[in-house]
DNA sequence: ATATAATCCAAGTAATTGCTCGGAAAACTC
DNA sequence: GAGTTTTCCGAGCAATTACTTGGATTATAT
């Protein structure tokens, strides 16, 4: 794969507005046209800024949406930590509950740009800063479980680890794309939960 | 969308041998190069043929893509209803657990295209052909669920049956993905199997 | 105020794209 | 075997692509 990191940043305020110009063109191209019609010349023009601008930054058009994919995952790192502070002392079964309602919430605020770029952009999956935020994010899960675990002894083997991780990232990523109601879709990331808890635990939460 | 299907279909031997050599010339361009490297000059010149002999049956790209998702999801398709055949009569677990491992090898054998098919090409997931056939795995599950339900006694809001089989897909294509030994592959089916009968069931199978 | 560095960009280039043209060869039909 | 249909194809075109060039303008440092 190529340079995939800006060539240069910006060190004056008016490149500055340039650069986030860039990154907010490629958001509102992929969100309105998709993937394929990510071009650059097309993303200078929608930023308002000359071509030859573009490349002063960014060695080229896949750096743009890794610089975009960045960011957005910073942003959904970031919500799901404090979703994580907020778990805390909280019974396990409100636990995954919250953390899956924020991980939801989190996908759905950008959904359109999310799915062009986790689902049809063939190398940002691979990217280091996803595959580190989805880390990132399986590791949370694992502690609201260890914590869990003294209040319900759960021993889980690694296999199991990684399938529910994997099954309730793309659960999160389905019902975060569906174009429903906030209300269904609320709806639809509690049950989520409790089949979450269903994989994790074995049984049903008990709702008090 | 553009037209999507064959603008003739071959009626003489020797056209069929083209019309196929493009099909698996497109196969292979998208197995060994991705998406972005597959161009119509590309695929007739790895099938063989003149890029002119290409547009005679197919309208445009997106077409040849389509008609070999088709005989994809053709062959995973007749791989189902048979393995659902199999599975009648048995208890709901064997059940399960036996349409899991199908479905995981019916993707596996193919998994670098269905790859970059359904997780990299825009259009193919919302294909129609693509849709029916998931529709029809889905209601294969259901079947299996129905069969059971006089066994364990069953409630299931249609929700969790939308969840359940999106899981369900997602977590068979990321198994099926997986580059790992067969031997690893089976036993992530089988754990596969277990976590979707505790989300279908809320217990563990009994294992007899 | 001058020098240096940062920022800007329109015009253009070489390569590639999807696709058409015009017609030749081979296979069926009768 | 004449006529019709099917199959084949390479040269080439118009459009688009990612990206460079060469230099002008603006800010910063001293």
């Amino acid at each position: 794969m190529i340079d995939l990191k800006p060539k240069k940043l910006p060190k004056q305020a008016r490149s500055r507005v340039s650069f986030d110009a860039i990154v907010g063109a490629a958001a509102r191209l992929l969100r309105e046209r998709g993937y394929e019609a990510l071009t650059t010349n097309h993303i200078a023009e929608q930023a308002g800024v000359g071509i030859a601008t573009l490349y002063e930054f960014f060695p080229n058009k896949e750096a743009i949406v890794a610089e975009l994919t960045a960011r957005l995952m910073a942003k959904v790192e970031a919500n799901m930590e404090e979703a994580f502070a907020e778990a805390r002392g909280l019974d396990p079964w409100a636990g995954v509950s919250h953390m899956t309602a924020r991980a939801v919430a989190a996908m759905a605020a950008e959904r359109d740009v999310f799915r062009v770029l986790l689902r049809q952009v063939p190398f940002v999956p691979q990217l280091p800063v996803v595959v580190e935020t989805r880390a990132a994010l399986a590791a949370l899960s694992q502690r609201v479980r260890i914590e869990a675990a003294g209040a319900l002894d759960l021993p889980m083997p690694e296999d199991d680890v990684w399938l529910i991780s994997e099954m309730l990232y793309n659960a999160i990523l389905e019902v975060a794309f569906l174009e429903v109601s906030e209300r269904k879709r609320a709806e639809l990331t509690k049950e989520l939960a409790r089949l979450t808890y269903r994989m994790a635990v074995g049984r049903d939460p008990e709702t008090n």
